[in-house]
DNA sequence: CTGAAAGCGCTAACAG
DNA sequence: CTGTTAGCGCTTTCAG
């Protein structure tokens, strides 16, 4: 069927070391003997066994890339970005759903698939801190999320308790001081949910607001049902506030419209803020203000580190920590101060 | 650095062979021989190099998903039904993004790197129906889209004029007479866009309600901001319309929020329908009556023909054209008859 | 029931 | 500048 090197060098006249050397242009080659070589190759239409050429040089141009779900909007922008940054350096993205599951989740690092390719983007949801130690693998690899810290790996992540502090300020600053949040996970300290809660309560602190844990809203996970319900659970309870947090923005999404429902003015009644930076916050009901924690520098960052872990896998060098700048987005859901003003 | 099938031997005592005879589980072997070979293989933390054994059978146990943009919903919905649905077969997905780019596409198609898979599902957006004969290639592939029909390859799809008609005549039945669409494609005949609205001018023809494209919107791109677009036109154009059909969710939504910023209530005043029977549109404020083309269907069946073509590829059969049934999911955006006579 | 050996298509020493 | 040759690690006849 597909016609090999060795049908390429008796059409040329050649032997196959020509060949090889013309397809991965060695430089000494002659002119007319490249002609001819580029010729046949052409007339047979060959192209190169990539399997075979895997098997030989160990590489196999392809990394794997782990979320917990395409389906969630964040991972599917962060998916896009990392297969457009891979495709800008001529490699190919495998992507694995690991449902958020621990099991899962470590069955993956074990599996004898990731031999297919090169190295891994890991964004890990259902593993802890305590697991750390299985990420430790013979096998270039790059963490991404905040389930696990100070791992033997380079990790790519984003300021998550300066951002949730920001965005608390933010809030704080246009002048609401009953600032409802949405998404907390019970008695978590390290992942997205507690460490963003960390910055919320930092910012209360500063500025001198108190904690009142009567207007947090807990929940497993987090699709845009669960910020609904946890919105009506703020409401049953009969607890005022002129504002939510949503800890990411499908939460927030999911809250902002319960309360519209409700009657609820949004932003007058109560100011909405979100989390991630989502294309779609750009195009609710009111818009929604949120935090962009830098999502495609963090996609291009794993990227690039990625690759560079696999091209120098002799001179390691320690894991690093390479944290992405943040910004808010100010939009109709929580203007500003000045917004106000104006 | 790993070990290899010599060191399994080499440990168990026994030749290369017997050692390939249990891994791929061979019937005859002694049972005593067996325990020798698996204790080895325990003990070396063996796993066979997929990358060989892929040279050697001709398999790789991967296939390639070419979708135009991962962050699109529909498509990150489509990819993750896929990736499940492969991952049940135990085989895994590299995930190709073409930005809808008839170039891109073409590349993508003779692409050496298809060589790392077994086969490919390729959503097809910028080729058109004369880009056919590219489909005909001597590697599995399963089409999916409405950009091309009649190929000699197997292609999944949904039933776009009948599904549009079909929601169309849902808005008829509820009593709307002047039923806007938003998201047309200039002088489109086959295609989601052209399709789909041939499909809603059949229905209003059956119901003898007249055709008026002063009400029809047109745009080149399906993301949120074009349905904004749209129906922004349409409201300075100052006709009047009583519903709204997106040609597609997204489109659908931005719409919506275009109508209520503009004070017009839904459905009171406008009713809204959507198309794909995204997650997402039950969320939005009024959630989004649209009609579920059948995506999960088209994902499963998509993997399972596609298998079966890697398989038995001798005995190829004819190229089989499959449909999806559709199903109008009914919300708040545009309640049926019954429930406004409620 | 198990061993020996060929070869999938390619790359890279090593010669010439 | 180009040819020969030895494997990468595995599966698979073909013998025993």
């Amino acid at each position: 069927m597909a016609s090999t090197l060795h049908d390429v060098a008796r059409l040329a006249g050649v032997s196959i070391k020509t060949v090889s050397n013309v397809i991965n242009d060695y430089p000494h080659i002659r002119p007319a003997t490249k002609a001819r070589v580029e010729q046949a190759i052409a007339d047979l239409g060959y192209t190169p066994n990539l399997t075979a050429r895997s098997l030989r040089s160990g590489r196999t141009g392809a990394i794997a890339l782990a979320v917990p779900e395409l389906a969630l909007s964040y991972f599917a922008e962060l998916a896009a970005a990392v297969i457009e940054a891979a495709d800008e350096a001529g490699v190919v993205v495998l992507v694995e759903q690991t449902g958020g599951d621990r099991d899962r989740e470590l069955e993956l690092l074990r599996s004898p698939r990731l031999q297919m390719t090169d190295g891994l983007i890991f964004s890990a949801l259902g593993m802890g801190q305590d697991d750390a130690e299985h990420l430790e693998r013979p096998y270039p690899l790059v963490l991404l999320g905040e389930r696990i810290f100070d791992a033997p790996v380079d990790h790519v992540t984003m300021r998550n308790v300066e951002a949730a502090r920001a965005a608390t300020e933010y809030l704080l600053a246009s002048g609401r001081r009953r600032i409802a949040v949405v998404g907390a996970h019970p008695g978590e300290v390290i992942g997205s949910a507690g460490l963003r809660l960390r910055g919320y309560r930092e910012a209360l602190e500063a500025a001198g607001v108190p904690y009142d844990d009567s207007i947090i809203s807990e929940t497993t996970t987090w699709h845009r049902s669960n910020g609904a319900r946890g919105m009506r659970d703020l409401l049953d309870r009969g607890v005022t506030f002129d504002a939510v947090f949503g800890l990411n923005d499908t939460l927030a999404l999911g809250a902002m419209r319960v309360l519209q429902e409700a009657g609820i003015r949004v932003p007058e009644d109560v100011a909405v803020m979100g989390f991630d930076g989502l294309d779609e916050a750009q195009y609710s009901i009111p818009s929604l203000t949120t935090v962009d924690p830098g999502q495609r520098w963090i996609a291009r960052t794993a990227v690039a580190t990625l690759l560079e872990r696999i091209r120098r896998t002799d001179a390691a060098g320690e894991p690093r920590l390479l944290l992405a700048d943040f910004h808010i987005a100010e939009r109709e859901s929580a203007p500003s101060e000045a917004m106000i003003g104006a």
